[in-house]
DNA sequence: ACTTACGGTAAGTCATGACGAACGCACACA
DNA sequence: TGTGTGCGTTCGTCATGACTTACCGTAAGT
């Protein structure tokens, strides 16, 4: 399992898809992001732990409160996993319509 | 939930993650995708198929066979997402930056 | 028609992990 | 030092979904 395979897999949970796309609009402490979604602050804690793991997010601490924000450092494995796919995907697409002709322009 | 989060759900599966990977090297049938995974062909027929419904492969009749292939367009939701994710990441980024010039400035 | 190969589907089991409640800790301020 | 706030963590519960077994349909070959 690949270092963009394990980004992928936290990527993969809907609450920490919400959670990613409200820290993009800027560094949140965990009670705000808490009280924008509809689960518990504990909840949004633990999905923290797993998107600062994978090092999509990074923290720091405020006082009392515990600011998160995203680190674009961190989705440079996905996007440079994505290419490679997509550029790979687009050769096997390639060479599969070579070996199949479309049934309408050849027989 | 965007088409990019489904996508992404989709793609947080290791298995599925593994097919795909398998299908990038060429179209190739659920029979034998099965052979080279450690899951029953039955996992890999509803893996299949769950990816098929989200854009990410595409399947052909060959006979009694039935050849699966990565659909390279199927990924362009992510890549947009992804791209347009760090982007704001960046900006976010650098607006944090400018709010913080250096770490030791609160009481 | 029988047989074999291949794959989708149904049903049931089981493990992973998402979640909330309760607790403890660190910090700030009076 | 006491009080309140904000978070992390632990623990137990529960639901989602990944998986296998069994079964059925379909497409060639004999």
């Amino acid at each position: 399992m690949t270092n963009a395979h394990t980004i992928l897999s936290a990527l993969g949970d809907p609450t920490r898809q919400a959670i990613l796309d409200l820290l993009l609009e800027g560094p949140q402490p965990v009670g705000e992001l808490a009280a924008l979604l509809p689960v518990s602050r504990p909840a949004v804690s633990q999905h923290l732990k797993v998107l600062k793991e994978v090092g999509l997010v990074v923290d720091r601490q405020e006082g009392t409160r515990r600011v998160y924000r995203v680190d674009p450092a961190g989705l440079a494995p996905v996007r440079a996993y994505l290419d490679r796919f997509w550029k790979q995907a687009m050769v096997a697409f390639a060479q599969y319509a070579e070996d199949h002709p479309t049934e309408e322009q050849h027989r």
